[in-house]
RNA sequence: GGCGCGGUGGCGGAGAGGCUACGCAGCGGAUUGCAAAUCCGUGAACACCGGUUCGAAUCCGGUCCGCGCCUCCA
């Protein structure tokens, strides 16, 4: 099936053709380590995922490379404020990111390369700007000289014009054009610093992706992803970087974005406090809804992220797994991913579309009571594999069931506890003891676990 | 000011010139000791004003509302 991809630079819908079929090439940008990932930078990941999954299924190879950036005056500013050693910080918070990643079902990217490992690319690199002419040195920076690159500005839109009548700040003094960009800057003694020709400095913001893309995977590859505000400037001079130094037919063939996110009805920002970290969120819901909160929009769509959504995911996951936990004795085979679930998705990854069929999934197995075994495994099956290819449906039943919120001020009660009184309200049913049997489901109730009787028994969820 | 995105039923959310998804919630029924779960059925929408067209939620123009980006520093 033909996989068509929205792609930044025609702003239209295309076809995805890979520059070598075997090897498919997508490079994302990942996260600066200084603090907790929130749910806006969970959804680039959340998204590139199910591109890479579709990817390896229609692909025999593919490399996906997601970098972390760990240089970055964000960071020198969090270890100003807090003391903290900047090494102790981005570790601690490269090894949080993975945490939270992983329970929102992200696979772990093939390559997920290091800004700091790669300084010695990326000067090389700038050497090799200057020796073009695109670059120039001045005052211990190093500079991009954008006029150098006639068609700088493709990917935003954005003219020379609209670029200067928007700067923010006075130009700075060492910039021979006020569209110039920093590609190394100089340290003082408590900022990290490289040796480097032009003195003792750092890396500029946009030349590590550079880098990183061409060690790990060439001067051309397939597909470059990342947030909608990462258009300008960080694409736009990552564009005009490498193509200035590896030619023009070189770097991304497609881009895409994703777009951004508002929380609970109003834009995130701190101020407003409206901020929901992913780590903060696992404490209250499982990392499987927060994913299907995300994927229950596409990916180009604005997204009003809120606990509502959550609940909504959760409810969703819980039919789910209902229709699974009533066929636990089903063993499952190799199934074909339903055609409407790989449709929807090649067309743009339109997730929602996808969701719908794995809806009908469900009714096709919730609805085929009395069907023989082999129609029951067959449907099963189709379910989870669909469920598979969106990262989704992965865990047992019984576990998803069974999960309670970390962040629960008193633990409720254990699982031994509840069998303990489902035994004793089966012994009353059996008694014909609707009372006794009903007050201790209300009891249950009131701790939040559900009781679903049928013939072959009670069973019982967290609510 | 410039560039760009969006406004769909009570809610979430696809689609896109005639076939009007899907889910949640609601309502009626089946089932159940009663529930829960499941199944069956069901009401309900395309921000506003014009235009094009046999036909517009979908195309065009305007209005209103919401949002993003406009380098290096923050």
């Amino acid at each position: 099936m033909k996989l068509h991809i929205h792609d930044t630079l025609t702003r239209s819908k295309t076809e995805f053709v890979p520059i070598d079929a075997s090897d498919v090439r997508m490079y994302v940008c990942g996260p600066t380590v200084y603090d907790h990932a929130h749910i806006g930078n969970a959804r680039p990941v959340v998204v590139f995922d199910v591109l890479s999954r579709l990817l390896r299924r229609l692909y025999s190879k593919v490399t996906y490379v997601r970098n972390i950036t760990d240089v970055d005056d964000k960071i020198n500013a969090r270890a100003q404020e807090s003391g903290e050693d900047i090494r102790e910080i981005t570790t601690r918070t490269t090894d949080i990111f993975h945490r939270d990643m992983a329970a929102l079902g992200a696979m772990t990217p093939d390559v997920e390369p290091r800004a700091t490992d790669h300084i010695v690319e990326m000067v090389r690199m700038i050497e090799d700007l200057i020796a073009k002419g695109n670059a120039y040195a001045e005052e211990g920076h190093a500079l991009f000289s954008v006029p150098s690159m006639p068609g700088y500005g493709q990917l935003s839109k954005l003219d020379k014009r609209d670029i200067i009548a928007g700067a923010r700040v006075d130009i700075a003094p060492y910039k021979r054009d006020p569209q110039d960009f920093v590609l190394w800057k100089p340290s003082n003694d408590r900022q990290p610093g490289w040796d480097s020709p032009w003195g003792r400095g750092r890396p500029g913001w946009h030349i590590e992706c550079s880098a990183m893309s061409l060690v790990h995977l060439g001067e051309s590859f397939d597909i470059h992803g990342g947030g909608l505000d990462l258009i300008f400037p960080h694409h736009e001079n990552e564009i005009a970087q490498s193509k200035c130094a590896h030619g023009a037919h070189s770097f991304a063939k497609y881009w895409m974005h994703n777009g951004y996110l508002m929380s609970e009805g109003e834009k995130m920002s701190k101020s407003l406090g409206n901020f929901y970290t992913v780590h903060d969120l696992l404490e209250e819901y499982p990392g499987e809804a927060i994913r299907l909160a995300l994927l229950k929009s596409h990916y180009r769509q604005p997204l009003d992220f809120t606990k509502d959504g959550l609940r909504e995911a959760k409810t969703d996951l819980d039919r789910f797994y209902g229709g699974l936990r009533r066929h636990t004795g089903i063993d499952i085979g190799p199934a074909d991913v339903p055609v409407e679930v790989l449709s929807a998705l090649c067309d743009d990854l339109n997730t929602p579309a996808a969701l719908s069929a794995l809806h009908k999934c469900l009714s096709d197995l919730n609805t085929a009571q009395g069907k023989d075994l082999k129609d029951l495994k067959d449907l099963k099956s189709r379910l989870l594999a669909a469920g598979q290819l969106l990262g989704l449906l992965t865990q047992d039943p019984e576990d998803w069931f069974k999960w309670q919120p970390a962040g629960r001020a008193d633990a409720g009660l254990s699982d031994a506890e509840i069998n303990t009184l489902i035994l004793a309200r089966t012994e009353a049913r059996s008694n014909r003891d609707f009372a006794a049997s009903d007050r201790i489901r209300d009891t249950l109730a009131a701790q939040d676990v559900v009781l679903e009787d049928s013939a072959s028994g009670t069973i019982w969820r967290r609510k």
